[in-house]
DNA sequence: CTGTTAGCGCGTTCAA
DNA sequence: TTGAACGCGCTAACAG
């Protein structure tokens, strides 16, 4: 910067001037400034800003995985908000480990990011209340965590779940749907559960969940076990692609067909669910917009810098995308919703 | 990090000094640093480590998109080892568009990255070799660009290509196979058309290209076309995931059946594969692998601190994943290589 | 409208 | 082994 000032022949300050607009300065010292920018090839160094006690333009985000679709399009999503704020993104996984998401999350502060935005890893044993976090913005998405403070942006587990649930049964007359779930610490797995379990027992059923089902092998025992049965299962309401393909591996692997035999509904839709055979029956939850809100609260709080008592909780809709894995003709028409 | 030294009793150099464990300091000086740490909940401030002229301990990474698998699991490999190495990542995405990708370059400097690890947009035009990228280490990754100097990682795009063309002709007897790509302008759709154009000319039979599959109703519309022909094609073979997919789509919608009417292979694996109805042949590359090979380069290069004229050119190889759309039978065994 | 001074938090250089 | 002073590149606050 002092080369810049030197050769526009003015005093560094004229040049911070010309770069942040920061207040007047006469057109021909803004010119010359451009000008020495220009012929120097002149680029502020965003690091020694930041230390200058602002803004460092930059934004934090972890994820528990980003191989996963869903979590990828949120980080997408946030990012192209980011873009749009003139910030940067540090982008790290937690791998699902509250110590790991902990850690984290404290470099990112040294780092001094403006912000963070976080699927918690475990809703219970979150450390991201503590007391070094206070002076930091946080957003959480897909997942809440207890404390208040934070802005939430969540979608309709529990009643998308319960909607589906009851299509199997008014519609298709499905008495026993047992529901897929990975494990249950999981929020998502616990809401999406009660929706299910919501619609079993008002409709005089009993609800049945596997929570066991993190691995292939795992969901490929239980459900063989399940189809064994006397009176075997007639639907399944899995709670997430994973397990959905989980359950779909293992029926096709023990030749039980979709829908004739068994009906299945999945939460969340994805790219090849209208190309499987039969096309599936999902819960939409809309992805890149639960991101692109995270973000826009983000910068809300950023711009403002304020640290409400009571976040926002925001609930974005879902979606139920009847195809054929539901046991409904193709027709292509989408729910009545 | 003044409260420190004056809790402790200490200069801040000592602080400073404990922290890096840059010079001896006795064990109790050491010990009372500790302590006072402990206390006030002291954590450098990373910028103002940056600044004073060293490693930001920060890397840049460029993709196209996130919500690709293929990117976000390359994003998820590197930011792994990222972390092993005591870095942070700064991520962001290009769009496929040079012109971008030049500008998150130029911030990712003025952010004082201590490395660059790119997917380039577009080989042809990339400006990534400009002189202000000199001092800063860059690997590219999935497609090279022209600059000498970059290591870059590659995957056997022409031999795999080849070799599943190979497959489908001499296993299968295929005469007339059709490349679904996606644009000639990618570097990777040319590197695998070149590897089927080399099968089909060593077999006598004429290259037949189709390059503008950009959407659903591209492909779907060129798919109706060929199939309506006299003699139409008997298989196709598809650049990527995305156009696999359009294809496989355009298929099931026209009701010709794989593999018996038509046989298919896709290059890159995809988890849905051996779901999909028939499972699908691919040409598997070890995306996981391209990340991890290339962050270990930058890594090196920047404990190094070299600046070679001709960098390192890895290519990884890939795999021939028999399942049935090739038309094989459900024996589950790979191809012989 | 413009330049000067000071300091953000740290690490290097030097002297004690 | 330790501390003091200086400067990394930038900008807020004040003078001019």
């Amino acid at each position: 910067m002092n080369d810049v000032a030197r050769v526009a022949g003015v005093g560094t300050m004229t040049v911070s001037r010309v770069l942040n607009e920061s207040a007047p300065v006469s057109a021909e010292a803004a010119e010359r400034v451009y000008r020495a920018i220009e012929k120097l090839g002149y680029r502020p160094n965003e690091m020694a800003r930041a230390l200058r006690g602002l803004k460092s333009r930059t934004i934090g985000i972890i994820v528990p995985y980003l191989y996963d679709p869903f979590f990828a399009t949120i980080a997408h999503a946030i990012n192209t908000v980011a873009k749009e704020n003139g910030y940067s993104v540090i982008l790290t996984t937690s791998n699902e480990d509250p110590d790991s998401e902990y850690a984290e999350a404290q470099l990112m502060l040294q780092r001094r990011v403006d912000g963070l935005i976080v699927i918690p890893a475990d809703a219970h044993r979150s450390r991201l209340s503590r007391a070094e976090f206070d002076k930091t913005h946080i957003v959480t998405l897909d997942r809440p965590v207890q404390d208040r403070r934070f802005d939430t942006v969540l979608v309709q587990n529990q009643s998308g779940s319960k909607r589906a649930v009851q299509h199997l049964q008014r519609e298709h007359g499905h008495k026993r749907v047992v529901f897929i779930g990975l494990n249950k610490h999981l929020y998502t797995v616990r809401a999406r559960f009660e929706g299910y379990r919501r619609a079993m027992l008002e409709a005089g059923l009993q609800p049945e969940p596997s929570f066991k089902c993190g691995s292939q092998e795992l969901t490929s025992a239980v459900i063989a076990g399940l189809v064994r049965e006397k009176n075997p299962p007639t639907a399944f309401f899995c709670f997430n692609n994973l397990t959905t393909r989980y359950t779909l591996r293992a029926l096709l692997d023990l030749g039980v067909k979709i829908p004739e035999e068994v009906a299945l509904i999945g939460f969340d839709d994805f790219e090849l669910a209208e190309i499987l055979h039969p096309n599936l029956t999902v819960v939409r939850q809309p992805i890149y917009e639960v991101g692109r809100v995270a973000a826009s609260l983000l910068f809300d709080r950023i711009k403002c810098n304020e640290f409400p008592e009571d976040g926002n909780k925001i609930v974005l809709p879902v979606e139920l995308i009847i195809r054929r894995s539901c046991g409904c003709k193709p027709s292509g028409r989408n729910a009545a919703d």
